[in-house]
RNA sequence: CGGGGCGUAGCGCAGCUUGGUUAGCGCGCACGGUUUGGGUCCGUGAGGCCGUCGGUUCAAAUCCGACCGCCCCGACCA
């Protein structure tokens, strides 16, 4: 594996652009900045869209849909809301052949529309918590775009809740924090730091937002998950009362939090090697993928039989393939599978029928190393917890690479070392002209303020003003 | 919008400096055979308005100009 801490951004690039044409997970469209997802790319989606809906369900969640066009006045009742969005608006002024009398915007992203929805439906306490979540496409006009990373249009869930008190608003901003965090750690196999954004980088219109942060594997930050307490700003700008036990009027508050697709390019960026994508078992599409190897036609339908009662044997228990294309040679056929991350694959000839036995070879661990001799028999009972062995291996692995790559400092000189190849961590009292002028000096942000702190005192790495957190500085993406 | 690089077959590229046969190579694709335990090998074949427009010239992929587009690095980015 390539060391990408010490070399130019544009060989890390270059890498993770590879390793998405080589899995096959998404091409470039005509309209610049726009992405396709290939279907071997969506299902790696659909299987973070299941993951995360099924813990969305489990707190108590529902789905709905609201429309891709918000009229721009909507934008415009939430001052800082529409400020922070504007530049990157795509805005239609045409439609049925004639020019609109207010202009539509293809949602950046859904509070406004959503604020207005609920300034209807919500009257009384009563009608409250409303906690819907949307699956959906949102457009934001960058800059600069990369796949999956940061793409003009991308697939999300936004999640809208509306609460009667500020402690329970809190408490589900923090509640799917939680949930993100543990989707990343025990699906996505990626280590991350939930914490509170700072000032500067928080959402345009929240009170406080919230973020994972991830450590690609050049030392970079990825936000990969964001909670966001929006207080009483979007009710009190949509309307959004209800009255109270008491009847007394009062302004809901409200949260958003969302997820995209930009977690397939953090699994790329936080497992992938030079092989290609590496994915942890359980995001797997295919989790086993089975090789049947024959050398003459005798052979063949013995082989292929075995292989598809391996499969049958295997189905109930985890997703796996057998890969019964003609005219590839075994190697080739590895190779594909490397390429596409699939953790496990099994190998079964003439001779492992012959001894009872499959070939295993793990994804995780490439060459000879990765291989092992698995009895017929036992299949059902070791496959399964290779997986899991898997799953565990990679995030053990990433967080080695992360941990090693947060530095503790106390100077702003350690600082702006820190941030070459990794994170730093530091007292931070900073307020917004600090961050900008740390963003100048070093190109490094404030990637967020930890949950975890460590409690005490100590002295901002910045300003030398007392401090009472610590926080996370990185390079983001 | 600034800096750098690049537009030639589906993909990756050579040819351009010094204009001149029918524009080439690798991969991929199609067909036939051969092979299959780490990307088999051989043969045959299909596939091009050389980014667009204009200029110079007897003659332009090649020289000149303009434009368009893409990639990378910045700026921008909850």
């Amino acid at each position: 594996m390539a060391d990408f801490l010490t070399s130019q951004s544009e060989d890390f690039s270059k890498w993770y652009n590879e390793i998405v044409q080589k899995a096959d997970l998404a091409d470039y469209s005509p309209v610049r900045g726009c992405m396709v997802i290939k279907p071997y790319g969506y299902t790696l989606w659909e299987r973070i869209h299941d993951e995360l809906d099924r813990r969305f369900k489990a707190t108590g969640h529902v789905n709905a849909y609201f429309p891709l066009f918000i009229p721009m006045s909507f934008l415009e009742k939430e001052s800082e809301h529409v400020e922070g969005f504007s530049p990157e608006l795509a805005v239609v002024t045409h439609g049925g052949g004639a020019e609109l009398e207010e202009p539509l915007v293809v949602r950046p992203t859904s509070e406004t529309i959503i604020g207005h929805m609920y300034a209807k439906w919500i009257q009384s306490y009563r009608d409250l918590p409303v906690l819907i979540n949307q699956w959906a496409n949102v457009v934001r006009w960058e800059l600069r775009t990369r796949l999956f990373l940061r793409t003009t249009e991308f697939l999300w869930q936004e999640g809208h809740t509306a609460h009667a008190t500020r402690a329970e608003a809190v408490e589900e901003t923090l509640r799917m924090l939680d949930v993100y965090a543990d989707f990343a750690m025990k699906e996505a196999a990626i280590p991350v730091l939930p914490g509170r954004k700072s000032e500067s980088e928080k959402f345009a219109g929240a009170v406080a937002s919230y973020t994972i942060e991830a450590m690609m594997k050049d030392g970079k930050a990825l936000q990969a998950g964001t909670s966001h307490f929006l207080g009483q700003n979007f009710a009190k700008a949509f309307d959004i009362q209800f009255l109270d036990e008491s009847n007394v009027l009062q302004y809901a508050w409200t949260t958003s939090w969302g997820m995209s697709t930009r977690m397939v390019g953090a699994v790329v960026m936080t497992h992938g090697d030079d092989q290609g994508l590496v994915l942890p078992p359980h995001l797997a599409p295919i989790q086993v993928v089975i090789v049947p190897i024959w050398r003459k036609d005798s052979e063949r339908a013995a082989v292929l039989d075995a292989g598809r009662q391996v499969k049958q044997r295997l189905a109930s228990l985890l997703r796996v393939e057998l890969d019964e294309r003609e005219g590839y040679s075994p190697g080739w056929k590895y190779n594909d599978w490397e390429m596409r991350g699939v953790p496990l694959r099994i190998e079964i000839g003439p001779r492992d029928i012959e001894n009872q036995n499959v070939m295993v070879a793990r994804r995780d661990t490439p060459g000879r190393e990765g291989k092992m001799l698995v009895p017929m028999s036992a299949i059902e009972a070791q496959i399964p917890e290779l997986l899991e062995a898997i799953q565990l291996a990679i995030y053990n692995k990433a967080v080695a690479f992360r941990d090693s790559h947060i530095a503790d400092v106390d100077s702003y000189e350690q600082l702006k070392h820190a941030v070459e190849v990794g994170f730093a961590r530091a007292w931070w009292a900073g307020n917004i002209e600090d961050e900008a002028r740390l963003k100048d000096e070093t190109k490094a942000t404030v990637r967020c303020i930890p949950i975890e702190q460590p409690g005490g005192k100590g002295r901002c790495v910045l300003t030398g003003e007392p401090a009472t957190e610590v926080a996370i500085f990185g390079k983001a993406y």
